[in-house]
Formats: C-alpha cells, sequence, structure tokens
DNA sequence: TTATAAAATTAAGTTTACTTAAAAAATGAA
DNA sequence: TTCATTTTTTAAGTAAACTTAATTTTATAA
C-alpha cells in the first residue's frame, strides 16, 4: 500500500489514540494534525473508501487492520528515525520529533532496515516509545504507570510521552529522559502536582506534567 | 527562501547543467526531471516571477544569483545525504542518489549541520561531486579530464557523473569508483570504445561511459 | 527557401491536501 | 426537555504540481 506522508500521519495520530485507549474523533485529529475539522473530516472520507479506517458520520474513527498495519509502519519509521538521530546525530529530545516528521515519511523500506540493523536493533525509542520490527510486531509490552497516580517512593523513568508541543518545552528545559530516577515526595492536595527530587534537587511539577511521565517502581 | 521539492530540484537541475556549460532548455529540464515540457514552461514563469531565475519565451533558462543560492543548498543537501547513506548507512553506490532524492528536501538547516560535522566537514561526496559549505561555497576545484580525451597511461578516477539512469546500471555492475586507478591501454578508431585495465583485469568500454569517468593522470 | 521536424507554449483539466463559512447534528447542563 | 455549546459535515474554493492535446514558434536539412 503507498501512502502519502498526509495519510501516513493521519493513521498514525488515530494510533497513538487509539493505543490510549482515547477516541480518535474529529477535533482531537484536527488539533493533533494541525488541520480543520473540515480536512479531517475529508480525509476520512477517502481513506475509509480505500478500506484503511473505519467512518460513519459523526461517530470517530477506528483503523482497520489494513490501516493500523500502515499506522506501524508509520510508527517503526518514526521512532527509528527518531532513535537515530537521538544516538547518532546528538539531536536533542526535544529536536528529534520535529526532524523526524519531516523526513519518516519518505523513508523508503531498504533505508529504513539498514537503519535499524546500524542502531543494533532497538526496541524502543528515546522517549520509551517501542518500535514495531519489520513485521509490525511490538516489543512485549511494558507495564509503566504515570507518574502522578503512584505513591511516595522511588521511581524509574520508562517512557515520556513527549509528543505534544505544550508539553515539549517543559521537559528541554529539565532535560528529564528515560532512565532517570525520580523521588516522589508527596503530591499536594489542593491542585494534585507533585514535589519530586531528582539527584537531590526538589522541585514541583503539575500533575499533567507527572502524567505524561510513565514509571516503574525502584526499590530502594 | 523557503522552496517545495519541486522548486529545489528543479533549481538544481538547471545548477547541473551550467556548472557543465549545458543550456537548461525545455526538453532536458522536463526528462531529468521527468515531466512534461509543458509542467517545465509552468515552474519556469513561477520561478522567474519569483527572481530565482531568468525566463524569456523560447530560450534556456538561466539561474539568477537568488536561484543558484537555493540550488547550491540543494546540492549541499543531496551530496551530504549520499555521503551519509553511503559512509554510515553503508548503502551502495547505485543506491545513495535516489534514498538522497527522496530526504534531501525536507531536511533542516540544523540537521545537514549536524551530519556533516558528524562526516567531518567533507568536501566531496562519494561520486567525487563537490560538496559546499554552509554558505555555498564550493572547495577548490579540481581539474579532472573525462578518461575518454586522454591518451594511453595510468589514471586515477577522481569523479563519476553518476547522475543518470542509464549510466546506473554500468557502473553498479562494475563497481567503478573513486579512486580507482585504470590504465588505458587504447582507444578504438572505429567506435572510439576504449581498452582499459583495471586490477590487471581488460575490459572495453564505450566512449560514452568513459566520459562520465574523470580521472587524474598517474605517474607510473 | 521552404517544408518538416523538434521544441516550447497555451489551454484545459486532474489530484491531493488543504482552507473558510455556513448549516446540521449531537451533547450536555439547566 | 429545551436551548446553547460543541462537534461534525457540507459546500465552495484555493494552491501546487502535475497531465494531455492542440497550437505556435524555432531550428534544420533538403
Ligand atoms: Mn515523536
Ligand atoms: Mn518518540
Ligand atoms: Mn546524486
Ligand atoms: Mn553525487
Amino acid at each position: 500500500m503507498k501512502t502519502s506522508p498526509a495519510v501516513e500521519k493521519f493513521l498514525r495520530s488515530i494510533y497513538l489514540l487509539e493505543v490510549r485507549n482515547q477516541k480518535a474523533s474529529g477535533i482531537t485529529l484536527a488539533s493533533k494534525l494541525n488541520i480543520s475539522p473540515a480536512a479531517v473530516t475529508d480525509m476520512a472520507i477517502k481513506l475509509a473508501n480505500k478500506g484503511l479506517i473505519k467512518y460513519q458520520k459523526h461517530q470517530s474513527v477506528k483503523l482497520t487492520t489494513k490501516g493500523l498495519k500502515v499506522a506501524l509502519n508509520a510508527s517503526r519509521k518514526h521512532r527509528l528515525w527518531e532513535t537515530f538521530l537521538h544516538k547518532t546525530l546528538k539531536l536533542s529530545l526535544d529536536e528529534i520529533h520535529i526532524e523526524a516528521e519531516l523526513i519518516e515519511s519518505n523513508t523508503s523500506t531498504k533505508l529504513l532496515n539498514m537503519m535499524e540493523e546500524y542502531l543494533n536493533f532497538p526496541e524502543h525509542d528515546p522517549h520509551g516509545d517501542p518500535i514495531p520490527d519489520k513485521n509490525g510486531i511490538l516489543p512485549e509490552k511494558q507495564k509503566f504507570t504515570p507518574l502522578n497516580e503512584n505513591i511516595p517512593g522511588s521511581y524509574q523513568i520508562g517512557r515520556i510521552h513527549f509528543e505534544s508541543n505544550e508539553i515539549n518545552d517543559f521537559f528541554t528545559e529539565y532535560e528529564f529522559k528515560v532512565g532517570d530516577i525520580l523521588e516522589l515526595v508527596l503530591i499536594f492536595k489542593m491542585d494534585n502536582a507533585l514535589l519530586i527530587k531528582r539527584n537531590k534537587v526538589s522541585m514541583v511539577i503539575s500533575n499533567n506534567i507527572a502524567s505524561r511521565i510513565l514509571v516503574n517502581k525502584v526499590i530502594s
């Protein structure tokens, strides 16, 4: 299935929502893709006709098996590029997403596989997101919990939900990354903000930010 | 100047012709770019209006200073990508051109500079073509001659004019590359074909092929 | 010089990926 | 349950980058 950049981004957006059990509604997609709601309806009808999504008027769209395959491959491209840009070319965590988006769609399978080999078949990208293999198979799912849903204690960052511009600035500023150890001190009753410590430095982060940081309990 | 992939490829095509003192006529561009002559006229008018080329009806187009700047940057992208794909990702000499063409246009200046640094500021791509620096300055021009314009003797390949599909197959099959030493034995009077030796293996190559192999005399 | 071929242009149309504006449908709080 | 807000759709239109077909201009060779 030959697909354009726009189609791949559209399907990948749906995938990213579905994988987190969120509905792929018109406005959501419009805002994620930075296009008008009308453009979403437009594209939805086209892709439904190609059997890539299920679409019924006034309902959120859903990937078909065929559409999922395309979305997984698009994610594979995106995440391999991110990994490559970070590991090899030393681009920072907040730059790789944008740069990858620019190139990914025009990457051939050949080049992609060479890159994967060069990187030694990574299972996760620098944000901790899983990279599908060339058959679209994801590595075994890891069971992280959002930091804000935990009780005080020591945690290791396993994954960061970077893919939203608002959040980008924060993580860039503070350089949180996969592998970091965080000490959750307490969650404020008032606004649900979190008091945390990293490398002995204390800081308060909003509940929203904390919900993007997926962690594992560390036995300390 | 923000330019689309189509515009960059168009300007680069003109540049590649001009740099070899060839005219950028409509049919030539159409065939190089694989588009119709009508599309060439179309684009020519558009770019002339933007001050990127000089265009007069029924005459070959010419790059303006502004257009040359864009073309040089497009070449820079193309050749850095080719170098990168070859050196780092081990893609073969005949694959890099196509792969580079797919990605190059969407490469940010940032990424490009990181790549250049990673590659240690190469002056030439794997075909021997010069890479403009970030200010559009080319390395000092090397004075090669087409193999077919030489007399019998020993020569080293300095550059290969790969960028045409017909020739691709030949070079792929025989793996000629920059740096190789060739012994020119004789040029046949009849058809101007060349009898050459490489690693003690003799072969006859057409004059056309030989004209794409640029060489330096080797004192043997 | 003139006919013919080659090259370039013009005209009209297509596809993709959007846009804005208005209308319709769904949702949800009073 | 109704009315206001939100969401989605419809309608109409745009810009880029093409296409084909017909026409015009230029080049060239007899
Ligand atoms: Mn990303
Ligand atoms: Mn990622
Ligand atoms: Mn090339
Ligand atoms: Mn090259």
